[in-house]
DNA sequence: ATGGCTGCAAAAGCTTTGCAATACT
DNA sequence: AGTATTGCAAAGCTTTTGCAGCCAT
């Protein structure tokens, strides 16, 4: 077992929640694709494979559940559903997201942007910053090479 | 009249859409809200104020149709809408959102956080840029007087 | 036994769409 | 006349909720 794995479900078990086959499963099935961006519709399709039984209501609670342990961060990229992510992808501040307008995929993209500007922004502004979040919308190589080939 | 309706409504006519009196009352409101960032629900409960036969769903047409003409930007604030500003409010990329956990509150905040960087990703990444948006999440002034006060 | 958890189905939001009626050019 | 546009209602989607039954402690 992954250690990732274990690491998300003692944090469970230390919250007093329990780890049903099912949470387990959602948490496996997640950290399989961690490097995609979910909806929970997807996870549901993906876990129903290996548990039919399986319902898409508790697929929504436990996503719920993982994002107000903050072991997943919910993303939105304008595609109509709430998309997720594993919050260990973006210890620090430093991940942010490419996303390309011709064809919809999303990469991370890890580098530190706005280091030190939460202080200057509180200064001026009042607001103590807790996190920030960078998208930026544009066309990826592939479709850029499409278009011009 | 403002001269920024009457740019708006140029473009539109330029753009061979006509100008109904249910989309000249939708561009007047939104540019008399033009410091909030409302929803197509918010947005509809004005309009019908001061025109009680429109319909929502015109007003989500017509909020497309701007979108679609690049006058309003839609932005989602995870609040399960979308919401929509003017785009006039962040030209040159330098506009980015304040938002406070507490209260909901949603500031805008004007400042060139990012320049230059997006050739650097393209190098990086073979992403072409054409535009970014940065979200910062944490607690306003008043929330914060009001938390230790 | 108690309380948490599940699956189903229904309901709740937000948004889009089909269509007949209307208004504009 | 012809076409874009409207308003209504219905449908579509994602997400949440109520509830009876189940499982773990």
């Amino acid at each position: 077992m992954g250690e990732g794995l274990q690491r998300i479900l003692d944090h469970l078990r230390d919250c007093q929640y329990r780890l049903t086959p099912q949470r387990r499963l959602i948490v496996e099935t997640l950290l399989d694709y961690s490097q995609d961006h979910l909806s929970a519709e997807d996870l549901y399709r993906i876990v129903k494979r290996r548990d039919p039984a399986i319902g898409l209501a508790t697929v929504y609670r436990t996503l719920d559940l993982l994002a107000s342990l903050a072991v997943l961060t919910k993303v939105n990229f304008g595609d109509g559903c709430s998309r997720f992510e594993l919050s260990a992808a973006k210890r620090y501040h430093h991940h942010h997201h490419l996303i390309c307008e011709a064809c919809g995929v999303v990469q991370g993209f890890d580098e530190d942007l706005l280091g030190g500007l939460e202080r200057t922004i509180e200064r001026r502004t009042g607001f103590r910053v807790h996190d920030h979040e960078v998208k930026f919308y544009g066309i990826c190589h592939q479709c850029r090479q499409a278009a011009e080939g």
